[in-house]
DNA sequence: GCCAACGTTGGC
DNA sequence: GCCAACGTTGGC
């Protein structure tokens, strides 16, 4: 089992909406990086588990872990014309981007703020990709003892 | 294949 | 809103 950080915009989307959803569930529409579709695509499994990681706000960090409940498949926004993530290069033959489904595991009893993460950059959480320099990627794989050092963090 | 221009991400 | 860091595009 492996473990990740998936990055939202709460303004977007947020884990109160994820909470809202039906049965906990969403499915990670919309990535559209080569490098994270590759991840979803050959990496994320059904069963692995995820934090949830609220980006561009106030206030940013984890916020909460999911479980990944379906593994990878054609992302249908990309075949949708009135999407804004529809990408005419693809095809139901040849999918270009992927998507998963996840269900919300549980909330934290507290943001674990970015900036709290970042005091631990140089030991515990050391070579996390979340932390490193103008890392931009949406779907990062994380540690099993980062994972585990977070979880205490709580 | 190079690289400048452009668009996006995301912290601040 | 600013801007640094990236990724992508497209001319050559």
């Amino acid at each position: 089992m492996n473990y990740w950080l998936l990055k939202t915009e709460p303004s977007s989307f947020s884990i109160e909406d994820l909470a809202a959803a039906p049965h906990k569930t969403t499915s990670w529409t919309g990535v559209r990086n080569y490098q994270a579709r590759n991840l979803i695509r050959d990496q994320i499994h059904k069963g692995d588990e995820a934090f949830l990681y609220h980006s561009s706000s106030e206030h940013t960090g984890i916020v909460g872990i999911v479980r990944v409940v379906r593994g990878a498949y054609p992302d249908p926004s990309a075949f949708d014309r009135r999407d804004p993530h529809y990408d005419p290069a693809g095809s139901a033959r040849a999918p270009r981007w992927y998507t998963f489904d996840v269900r919300l595991a549980r909330r934290f009893k507290r943001m674990i703020g970015l900036d709290e993460l970042r005091t631990h950059a140089a030991d515990a959480l050391a070579g996390m990709l979340l932390l490193r320099a103008g890392n931009r990627l949406s779907v990062t794989p994380v540690e099993r003892a980062h994972w585990r050092f977070i979880l205490k963090l709580e």
